[in-house]
DNA sequence: GTCTATATTCCGATAGAC
DNA sequence: GTCTATCGGAATATAGAC
């Protein structure tokens, strides 16, 4: 049975995060995941000491695919609306899958998270916050969005809508999120 | 040892909220609440056959509060961004004690729940939305309040905004959600 | 890298005494 | 109304075979 799969590892995390923004941190168990990938759970156990250590790395892996898309606009050419939706989209695709973000997700079962863990989830919402701000900064700058707040504010207000938009949308349909997001994108248009 | 203390149910609501709202739904044990009271965990059940019985009896309590907040409102002479005020004040308090709106907490566990629980937290959303979204438009009518989108819209973007704020707030610091609550209020004075 | 097997702890829940 | 005692089951985790 060695090397069966020489991607579960890429896998647990796959399923990992979609428990996650599912059913929540604290509702699913590793044999969850063994059960949903048709291996016993000591195999995850394996490439993941404790579930602590498997969210550990999925927000490691959050933060290293924002870093890129953070290289891949630096160098691009798109407007800020045009990066702004790439912010997002994510939250649609969440939406469309009765599933919300991880951040909001962890949010609620935060005091029961060990220290490392609450750190990590901190930098990740700094790059992230940190790349929305500057996207609206440049937006600004040159006339093609529009608020009246700092940038920093105003994506602290757009995140917001966006990431309880898709846990209201769970609850009372995704029409709700639709209207947010379109209204988000209307203001900022002016 | 019987009717030792008769307020034994309205305590166990009381600290399954408070666990809700700090831990989350399905990171509490009735052990605990067992603990916090110095009870047994037998106890508990019976007041509250299952988890979800206590889960349910909380949401009725929400709905019957906010019915009596709707009364109170209704006859009395408060302006509209008083009134709004009355629907603030309980997420500035969450923020203080690090925790997080009730809804919020049971939207990240939300597809672990029967459907009856799942029927009655969208009652109570309903019940909330309504008195924002009609809050809105009676201010904006009188010219107290302003902005763009209609009652209902500005109502989804204003909860959405404090559910997660207060989110936010327990992983990225209480200035935050400060920040979120003050920028709001400005923009609805005009 | 994955398995079987097992240890431990905890959880939700109930029966029956007081 | 609360207790003791206990059950069945699930979760986390590890040892050791393959």
């Amino acid at each position: 049975m060695s090397a069966r799969n020489p991607d579960t590892k890429a896998e647990i995390l796959r399923i990992g995060k979609q428990f996650i923004q599912f059913y929540g941190y604290n509702a699913f168990s590793y044999a969850d995941i063994a059960r949903e990938l048709n291996v016993k759970n000591a195999a995850v156990h394996y490439h993941f000491r404790g579930k602590e250590d498997l969210l550990m790395a999925l927000i490691d892996n959050y933060i290293e695919n924002y870093q890129l898309l953070a290289k891949q606009l630096q160098h691009s050419k798109i407007t800020a609306i045009g990066k702004l939706e790439k912010f997002i989209e994510p939250y649609s695709c969440l939406c469309e899958s009765d599933s919300i973000c991880i951040i909001g997700s962890i949010a609620s079962d935060y005091n029961t998270l060990p220290e490392s863990v609450k750190a990590k989830i901190s930098a990740l919402i700094d790059l992230v916050m940190g790349m929305v701000e500057q996207t609206l900064a440049e937006g600004k700058k040159h006339g093609e969005l529009h608020f009246s707040e700092t940038a920093r504010t105003q994506a602290l207000l757009i995140m917001t809508n966006l990431a309880a938009g898709v846990q209201l949308a769970r609850i009372s349909g995704k029409k709700d999120y639709t209207i947010i997001r379109k209204a988000l994108i209307k203001q900022l248009k002016g």
